[in-house]
DNA sequence: CCTTTTTCGGACCATTTAATCAAGAATGAA
DNA sequence: TTCATTCTTGATTAAATGGTCCGAAAAAGG
């Protein structure tokens, strides 16, 4: 009983995903928040704590949605080759897309808090080394499946280096709009699985 | 004739860029970044004007440094492939050493504030298009040398991939304090040039 | 109708913010 | 000495900050 909300707590998470991503944890003033997740201030509070509750809330929930759809394809029988292509591509592509990779600059956002605050740094570390785990597994797949040769020795380090390319994407799209330049990143980051 | 300034403005921009670099722009507060630099307050209005004008001249400072290496080791008759390697694993070695890796994480200060200081952006375009354009000429000589072969057919790519590398291996550094994984992105990322 | 829950808006608070001003002491060159 | 420059310190300003409290209206179920 009692009145039901009256916007979804999970759009208002994305939404403040936009508005972190856009202005940083700290550049985002109170007023920017409101506005930007268009609920009144008190519903706020009631709903997801203080502002630092809120971004620590809309990180992990991006993170965990990435890192989801991240595993499930990884996970799928078949080229794992493919597999990692797809994962880059799609990337790319919410990226070079107006709407959606707004909400993805919170990564950048959040990569500034890893050392104010503990929360996230964990999670962090555990999110890393959870889907550098998942990338070493794949590519051992990859490797019985005839997929790498041996001059792809080292395959911890090419997880690593998956792992990072992933987040760095990010990172380049803030920097630049020609949406060329990230399709040119990813194509050579993928050719490190060239035979 | 007039007193003297007992500090070197060239040291206090460095700790400028260790202070930005460790709170970000907005989350330095004007009692933190004094504290940091170890002047007083008025010798730094006095000098280098408002906090935004500081910053602004602590990222450029610490870029220009960064790029003029850059070209001079590009520029180095010989190996290319030894010079971009050079290059990387110099960055690495900055990154690994706890002194001067403060520095470089005015990097992501800045590219937080991209969105949001119109001269920081305009900077941070000229300096990349002409890292950029620096890195394919370089590739250029390389081919010609015989360093490359046919399957390193788009030089561009090839060139905006080790542009961006570069900015993205400070992000790796803030996310994990073991070496050995720097290490192994620099490795992994040179690998795309191997025949 | 009654109770519960949520929304909304304004008032309010103490703190912090960046920046300016003022004044005295230190310093160095003409 | 004289004068310009810098350093240091404290006071001050006006605005913005994150957060709390309160009360009334609105909706939904009993």
């Amino acid at each position: 009983m009692g009145r039901n909300k009256e916007f979804d707590t999970t759009v208002v998470l994305r939404k403040a995903m936009e508005v972190f991503g856009h202005y940083g944890y700290e550049g985002t003033s109170l007023q920017i928040l409101l506005d930007g997740l268009g609920i009144a201030r008190q519903s706020l509070y009631d709903t997801y704590g203080t502002k630092k509750d809120l971004f620590i809330s809309a990180v992990k929930h991006y993170t965990n949605e990435k890192s989801a759809a991240l595993l499930a394809r990884l996970d799928r029988p078949g080229s794992v080759k493919a597999a990692i292509a797809d994962i880059f591509r799609e990337i790319a592509a919410a990226l070079k897309d107006e709407a959606r990779r707004k909400e993805c600059f919170i990564m950048h956002s959040a990569i500034d808090q890893v050392p104010h605050v503990p929360e996230i740094a964990t999670f962090f570390e555990q999110d890393a080394s959870r889907l550098e785990e998942a990338f070493y597994q794949a590519l051992v797949r990859a490797y019985e499946q005839g997929e790498l040769s041996g001059r792809h020795g080292d395959l911890r380090a090419l997880a690593r280096y998956l792992n990072h390319s992933r987040y760095s994407l990010t990172q380049a799209a803030k920097l630049t709009s020609d949406p060329q330049v990230l399709d040119d990143i990813v194509k050579v980051t993928l050719s490190a699985l060239d035979s």
